[in-house]
DNA sequence: GCAAAACGATACAGATCGGTATACAAACCT
DNA sequence: AGGTTTGTATACCGATCTGTATCGTTTTGC
């Protein structure tokens, strides 16, 4: 294994590991009996757990986010219907039997003061989501990207958590279908139509 | 301080610190510090930290519970008012500095194992508090009361996951409005109608 | 092709973990 | 009043925690 592939191989199998028992419950042990790694190495491209810890966290958002992206991407052209995607990409990963529920949310969870790192990059990576929402919304023309945005990342984070109760993806489901009426009823900036300018766009 | 107050005791203690730090991250030493008792004690009313987690929990489930329809009761009198009320006692909660998400979805979050009694415990307390809101949405006379509590439930465990991470009662007040709108178009039964009947039941 | 760097294996340090043992004082019940 | 229970204090158990040190081997970069 070259020296890239190591990192990137702790990195996956933390990551496992701390979705499957959590932060604390993981021991570095553990981590390089899994990985099949000696601990001098671990520590070699790591300094300590935490950076580890955050490390995979910065690892997993980009991933994350770069997935959610391609998957709305090819699913959906238009922008209501890419807001509508996003749950279907949720619903994906919480049918993957691997969920056990949002590694950022139990990261805050086992690191609650807000000055901790791994909280913060908890936090970051919920902002960069919400983020990711409101250029949607504004890309809807929506009256109100940003409070639209927010409900949507609300419905998320709920249907996550109901979702990691349950163990099914249902409450996603019903996520959705709460976000499609949400966004039914919201408006839409009428300056240049969508649908009358779609012909012409999709030839291009 | 007698034997009762001394368990009443160990098990604020243990619910303080397990919200300030988590479950693994809180020892029975600590524990046994701050109730100011030897640790002897602690194991004759404990047989083991597991069992305290599940008493504690226990504890506040019914203590939550218990609190959210006194307020309930005590700030809205309609149906549909009790629903929306919900949501001001999780905001007063979500307002009070102490709060660091719920510690429930926390402590789902430590314990993932469905088989895990921590677990378990964390998913009873959802299903009566979604209990509650079918509860109400029923004496609403809601059409779909079922997937309207859901959804409801789905607004709370949302908003409580947000505030965690932003550190304000703001997606509280989000969630509460979506709720509104939602119960604003969702149906209501029409047989014997509430406002009808309101003023000789005030004087009752 | 050779020095430097990174690797694996193991042993260990010092702290902390959950839980037990022991001995003795205080409180309770009948 | 006296025996049982429940408390405190403390020392201890073995296991596990994060992190380091040592040392010989393999890989890498120039």
């Amino acid at each position: 294994m070259r020296r890239s592939e190591i990192r990137n191989h702790l990195l996956e199998t933390a990551l496992r590991l701390f979705n499957e028992h959590g932060y604390h419950a993981t021991g570095v042990d553990l981590i390089i009996a899994e990985a099949g790694v000696a601990k001098t190495t671990l520590y070699r491209h790591f300094e300590t757990k935490e950076d580890l810890i955050l490390a995979a966290l910065e690892r997993r958002d980009e991933e994350d986010r770069y997935a959610m992206r391609a998957f709305v991407d090819a699913h959906a052209t238009d922008p209501l219907g890419r807001l509508l995607a996003t749950f279907d990409f949720l619903e994906a990963a919480v049918d993957d039997q691997r969920f056990r529920g949002c590694i950022f949310v139990s990261a805050a969870g086992e690191h609650k003061e807000t000055v901790d790192p791994v909280f913060r990059a908890a936090v970051l990576h919920k902002r960069l989501t919400l983020a990711y929402f409101e250029e949607l919304a504004y890309a809807a023309r929506l009256v109100e990207p940003k409070r639209i945005a927010a409900e949507i990342h609300l419905l998320h984070e709920g249907a996550m958590v109901v979702a990691q109760m349950s163990r099914t993806a249902e409450p996603v489901r019903q996520a959705r279908e709460m976000a499609r009426k949400l966004l039914d009823t919201a408006g839409q900036s009428s300056t240049p139509r969508i649908p009358a300018q779609r012909a012409p766009a999709d030839r291009i």
